[in-house]
DNA sequence: AAGAACCGCAACCGCTCTGGG
DNA sequence: CCCCAGAGCGGTTGCGGTTCT
């Protein structure tokens, strides 16, 4: 025996919304508030719908605060970058992106955004940037094991940055992992420096993402431009910080992930250099 | 010009979560 | 605690519009 519906199917109209409806329900709404109680709303407001359908109209696209239209560059990036870190969680996502809905955000995802990774991940000449959650088996860096999905972008990082600004460099710089550093002095591997050094805040959404921040004494973005910025995010894909914290956390145990790290060079890689939208710093795809 | 294929998005479905009794 | 109704969520579907052949 199947789960009983939440209303009678037979007699709640189905499909798109007319006019009408929509006009009543966002009446009813407006006047009255939800009241905590979407089934017994269409009855009320005089609609022949299913209360769910009346929830799902009004959050996904009657609601006064919706912001209909194309996506920014920026919202792309927030959306890449929370995806990797938690995955589909859409509704977390949308709770980033004001006046987004979780079905939007879904959606575009599934139609465009996906495609979009997936050609910049082919047309990548090394590997893909971190935006993308490949399965790849062959690694950014040289000698870095392919781990669940690593992937590796760097972030110059301007100094004028307002101090208040905030950079997302998940957990691999967050208060717990930067205490962890500090404390055991492990600072001094590869140039890994605190993210507070460079007068930013570190953002951390309490996942498990993996930026570095480190300064230019491994990085050296000669000839392609970045040749002026001396510190960098690095990011090591999802995953790496929590080895960090769990017993990846000396140098030994990083070069065991990443052998690649001790003579790591961004000279050689291309310049295929993007603006990232909210302007706080550039990004090279390794 | 017309049919096919593709695309984008609204809406639905069914499962899980949550809070009140 | 347990149960249940309702809310919330993510996956999927269906359909209208657009582009391609």
């Amino acid at each position: 025996m199947g789960r009983a519906p939440c209303c009678d199917k037979a007699n709640v109209k189905r499909g798109p919304w007319s006019p009408e409806e929509d006009t009543a329900l966002r009446n009813y709404v407006q006047k009255h508030g939800t009241g905590g109680n979407w089934i017994a709303l269409p009855h009320k407001a005089g609609l022949k719908r299913c209360g769910k359908s009346c929830r799902l109209r009004w959050l996904n696209y009657l609601r006064p605060d919706i912001k209909h239209g194309g996506f920014t560059e920026e919202e792309d990036y927030i959306i890449c970058t929370l995806h990797q870190n938690i995955g589909s969680r859409w509704s977390v996502i949308a709770s980033h992106l004001p006046g987004r809905t979780d079905n939007d955000v879904k959606n575009y995802w599934n139609t465009k955004l996906k495609k979009k990774l997936a050609v910049l991940a082919n047309s990548a000449h090394v590997t893909t940037n971190n935006y993308t959650q490949l399965s790849t088996s062959t690694s950014p860096v040289p000698g870095i094991k392919s781990r669940n999905h690593v992937n590796c972008f760097s972030t110059p990082i301007d100094k004028s940055l307002d101090g208040a600004s905030s950079i997302e460099t998940g957990s691999g710089c967050n208060v717990e992992s930067q205490k962890l550093y500090s404390d055991s002095n492990q600072f001094p591997v590869l140039g890994l420096k605190e993210i507070s050094d460079f007068g930013v805040r570190a953002n951390s959404y309490g996942v498990s993402s993996s930026s570095f921040p480190v300064d230019n004494s491994c990085i050296s973005l000669s000839g392609n431009g970045y040749g002026e910025a001396d510190t960098f995010l690095v990011d090591m894909g999802y995953g790496s910080a929590y080895d960090l914290l769990h017993g990846y956390s000396s140098q030994e145990k990083i070069l065991e992930v990443a052998p690649g790290l001790a003579n790591f060079s961004y000279s050689k890689l291309l310049a295929s250099a993007e603006t990232k939208p909210h302007g706080l710093h550039q990004s090279i795809t390794l």
